[in-house]
DNA sequence: CTCGTTTTGTTCTCCCGTTCACAAACTCCT
DNA sequence: AGGAGTTTGTGAACGGGAGAACAAAACGAG
């Protein structure tokens, strides 16, 4: 009820209020939908546009965003500015985030090249392999350098994100140093599952589980067919 | 009730039945969790052990399962070789998919070079760039080919599963391309809403939306702590 | 100032997915 | 053959998210 945290003295856009997972997975998707927007020099837009823009519903789009607060007005919409900042800040990406990668395989170096993540505060500070063959190569202007250094990397520079990028057979170990020496954040497109301490976030990205969805949908339309 | 569909001369594992999307997204985890424990060995599990190595409750392994129909024996478990198939036929990865991959940037060449396509049935049949600076280069053992090509070579190989790995301002026109000549699966990892018919599958995997999601749980930790 | 129009913020309802808990079914041992 | 122990398959309760629908709020015209 509105009226039992009106009470509290807290307003609805008090970020302490903990957002629903399936909107955080969403935010980022607003939140590039109003940087294209903001490019194209559109000031204010109604959560109709930003809705389509972002492929969802708009009702689905506004509750997502009364998570956050009020930050729109009845009848005119939502300044894109604005509004885009909101969800920088509560995402988290008005931050400076250092990030460690570990293998440099082709995906790790595209990883290393994607301009997605510089452009919202993610540093890459060092790329770690294995491999002493592959040191002191240069990817995306950061030196590869061996996968030993990473506690000192992580103390220096106070990493708490790691990209784990390496075969599938090297990676519980990663995942087990990087627990070990502080990260709290791990994103994984290794093909296992990773077993860490409960206070560390995990998310996977798994490259031919997509696909073997994709070709599952796509048997069932060539039965029915 | 069990015996209901039994009256109707249906068995429950009568594969006409659709399975819930979140089953599908799970079905092939446990593939390659099965497909681990043969590796080892293993010729029984049960539903725990099988739960652990995939990292979900065994509940909910029980419930997705039994709606491929009863592969398990009560008070034994499953048997890893027939129940890995019975999910692989299911998924249809027990099929030759031919997979077109446009795009042949780092992302395009870790895709090309990712062996988990290959051992799950997906064969890369080409690889497509509009750039003709790269023109004749071979990746993963297939030739770099004019995006031109597209339409011919969708033909002669009935493909009908299309990989972007494009940049994002590529990405629509290459989705375009792809539906008008009658791919009807798209993985995506242009960070951009692609809009398609309603009859084409498109999933996205987006780099930054994930790092993104965990800057925003470690900005909540770093704020309780 | 008042009325009509637009668009947000929120409530309400429905549906899907998760989890618990247990009966049914199978094995093994005596 | 029978009973003890194990594990599956599923009914039922529960929680969270999606979408429709509406009241509240802002703006503009007259």
């Amino acid at each position: 009820m509105e009226k039992a945290t009106a009470v509290t003295g807290r307003t609805s856009a008090d970020s302490s209020r903990d957002i629903p997972e399936a909107t955080v997975a969403r935010l980022p998707i607003y939140l590039r939908a109003l940087t294209t927007l903001s490019e194209q020099g559109t000031g204010t837009c109604s959560s109709e546009e930003l809705a389509v823009a972002a492929g969802v519903n708009s009702a689905k789009l506004r509750k997502d965003l009364s998570y956050l607060g009020s930050y729109g007005t009845r009848g005119v919409g939502y300044d894109v500015e604005y509004l885009r900042y909101q969800i920088a800040r509560e995402i988290g990406v008005t931050q400076d985030w250092p990030v460690v990668i570990v293998g440099i395989g082709n995906l790790g170096q595209a990883l290393a090249n994607y301009s997605g993540f510089r452009s919202r505060g993610f540093r890459v500070v060092a790329l770690l392999d294995a491999d002493p063959a592959r040191r002191d190569e240069v990817v995306a202007g950061v030196e590869v350098q061996a996968f030993d250094n990473l506690e000192q990397i992580v103390g220096d520079h106070g990493v708490a994100i790691g990209v784990i990028a390496t075969p599938a057979v090297a990676a519980q170990d990663v995942a087990d140093r990087m627990v070990a020496c502080g990260i709290t954040s791990i994103l994984n497109f290794a093909p296992i599952v990773l077993s860490v301490p409960d206070q560390v976030d995990v998310r996977k990205v798994d490259l031919s589980i997509e696909l073997q969805i994709l070709a599952y949908h796509e048997q069932r339309k060539a039965a029915t067919a």
